[in-house]
RNA sequence: GCGCCUGUAGCUCAGUCGGAUAGAGCACUCGCCUUCUAAGCGAGUUGUCGCAGGUUCGAUUCCUGCCAGGCGCACCA
């Protein structure tokens, strides 16, 4: 409850971005604080106006409840506050008409020409349109999957594989020093229990009780001998660590392998087990000694982590001696916070959203502020669907789906865009039966085909000679209704980045492209782009290849943020 | 018992800082390829935004309570 997820707010501040709703914005406060300044209006001046682009293609192509929002402060009626506003931003350049619609709503109609303006932006930008500042100087370490180096990686670090790959990716483009991070859990019991389980498996003994059960386990002690043949008449103990250490390092190498085809890179594979060799640990201890919450219970060493909103105190080093895996997380953070990062990112799965206020409680207790220094991204759990029915996922009965089965069923794009098209904290139904398909219900081809369409048509105005580089792009010409949209839609790209990047929502990005790619069919089908037969070449056909381009630019950018191919043929 | 997440169209789900007539895909009807990719476009039909209160100019959105489903509450890792 005292750090629910919901309690981080983004600040507001999005990324500054020349596009037109920037401008609107700061020129809609300054009309504002004109107006107080001139002794018309007397009301407080928001620090972020509110401005959208309208569904409704007659309230304009921006619109602002402003007026509505200071109506209060300023005990005057909205509209009159509007009328006020309505003088000042019509004389800008760039409005053609202001509107006062409703209780008070202000609809911005911009001008054709400075709407087309977008276009000369996207295509100088390049692959850097839509990057932004708003986290520039930030540097921000996202830990996900971490998963145990004991069995291939499932359906639950899949989601994480492509959500945190691709929130990774749009914090860089907000221009966050991104440090992605795999926390490898190498020690402890389950270790132990994982090369007793290999083990058993390569002599052909029983399998210990609790011990690791799947076929890969069989296939593990296979590969280990394999490898090494005498490892069959190593003796005792020395066997056993053998055995778990070599099918720890071949388990691992297949988790970094199968990763690396998803697409998914990582900049450190951290070793739990180096927290200890480095002392690190000890380290953490201190630190958290010197901060005044360590205590000493009934022969433990705890944390008392109560004082920052944790249910219960947390042991760190157990009354036999043993240090507990909750050590080994104060340790990883205050390691991580040492080596430079200002906000620590982790990413888990429901079923460990009991750690959130521990971990929080970590950063307090270290002496940070726990509402800026760490965030505990919460994923639901994913369901599958094949064939109608629901897969049933148990360990026991080896119907474990892995990271691998998923790829070789649907391929990486389809994969890697259904994780991430849902936000995080909705439990999702994954149809293996949709994902094959190459339709509209599988929104991934939907937004590709965008790009390689736009593609086809560029080469064919290559072919045919069409001049489509920015200095024969006149803005001007762009006056259809569907290019004022899709114009519209590339405008917002920047915004969509920004937003994403703060929210920590990656999957905005998604359904903005499947926006724009249908804002794009819309334009296809009305507009032809190049010309018929021996038809004249016009400056028409080359403001629409440039409109074509920067589209294709877009559409190639945020496909490039989720880790999605942008196919230039299909 | 306590805590977290979810509840929106027949199905799968969006819905930004509280805004105007709550959206998309699928499904169902019907149109559009002798010209840039029909993996596309257009038209039609579909709602107790779980329920009940509260906050206010305005609530799917914020607050409280309740109902339903999922998950979690270790000197395990």
């Amino acid at each position: 409850m005292l750090f629910s997820r919901k309690e981080r707010k983004p600040n507001g501040s999005l990324a500054q971005v020349s596009s037109h709703s920037d401008l609107l914005a700061t020129k809609i406060t300054a009309a504002l604080t004109a107006c107080v300044d001139r002794g018309e209006l007397s009301c407080e001046i928001p620090s972020t106006i509110s401005l959208e682009r309208p569904k409704n293609r007659d309230h304009g192509d921006y619109a602002s409840s402003i007026a509505l929002q200071v109506a209060k402060s300023a005990g005057r009626a909205p509209r009159e506050i509007a009328e006020l506003l309505k003088r000042d931003l019509e004389a800008l350049p760039e409005v053609a008409k202001v509107d006062i619609a409703g209780p008070g709503f202000i609809n911005i109609t911009l001008e054709r020409a400075s709407q087309g303006e977008i276009v000369r932006q996207i295509r100088q930008g390049g692959s850097n349109f839509g990057n932004g500042t708003s986290l520039n100087g930030v540097a921000v370490n996202l830990e996900f999957i971490s998963a145990n180096p004991t069995g291939p990686l499932h359906l639950g670090h899949t989601r994480w594989a492509a959500v945190g790959d691709a929130l990774g990716r749009v914090l860089s483009a907000a221009g966050a020093k991104v440090t992605r991070e795999f926390y490898i859990n190498d020690r402890g019991n389950q270790m132990d229990l994982f090369g007793a389980s290999v083990r058993a498996a390569a002599m052909g003994q029983a399998i210990p009780e609790d011990g690791y059960q799947g076929a890969y386990i069989a296939d593990l002690a296979a590969a280990v001998v394999a490898k090494d043949p005498g490892i069959l008449n190593v003796a005792g103990d020395l066997q056993f660590v053998e055995f778990r250490e070599r099918a720890y390092t071949a388990q691992l190498k297949s988790q970094q392998d199968v990763l690396d085809e998803f697409g998914t890179k990582f900049d450190v594979w951290f070793s739990e087990r180096s927290l200890h060799s480095s002392g690190a640990v000890e380290h953490g201890l201190e630190k958290l000694r010197s901060q005044g919450h360590v205590f000493e219970l009934d022969g433990a060493t705890w944390l008392r982590t109560t004082d920052y909103g944790d249910d219960k105190d947390r042991v760190l080093v157990k009354s036999g001696g043993e240090l507990t895996y909750f050590a080994s997380d104060t340790a990883y953070y205050i390691n991580k916070r040492e080596r430079g990062s200002d906000i620590c990112i982790y990413m888990l799965g429901a079923d460990h959203h009991g750690y959130v206020n521990r971990l929080k409680a970590i950063a307090a207790c270290a002496g940070d502020d726990p509402k800026y220094n760490i965030e505990i991204l919460i994923g639901q759990l994913v369901k599958i669907m094949e064939g109608g029915e629901e897969v049933k996922l148990s360990k026991r009965a080896g119907t474990i789906i892995t990271l691998e089965d998923l790829v070789e069923k649907v391929g990486v794009d389809a994969a890697r865009y259904t994780l991430i098209r849902y936000p995080v904290e909705t439990p999702m139904v994954l149809d293996v039966d949709v994902l094959k398909k190459r339709t509209n219900e599988n929104p991934v081809y939907y937004v590709q085909y965008a790009h390689a369409r736009i593609a086809g048509v560029l080469r064919n105005a290559q072919e045919l000679k069409v001049p489509d580089s920015l200095e024969d792009f006149d803005p001007a010409l762009l006056v259809h209704d569907r290019e004022n949209e899709l114009l519209g839609a590339l405008a917002e790209f920047p915004r969509v980045v920004a937003s994403a990047a703060e929210m920590r929502e990656p999957h905005r990005v998604a359904r903005y492209l499947e926006v724009l790619a249908g804002v794009y069919h819309g334009f296809y089908a009305d507009c032809r782009v190049l010309p018929l037969g021996d038809e004249a070449i016009t400056a028409t056909h080359s403001a629409r290849a440039n409109l074509c381009a920067a589209t294709k630019q877009v559409l190639g950018n945020g496909l490039q943020l989720l880790g999605v191919s942008a196919p230039e043929r299909m």
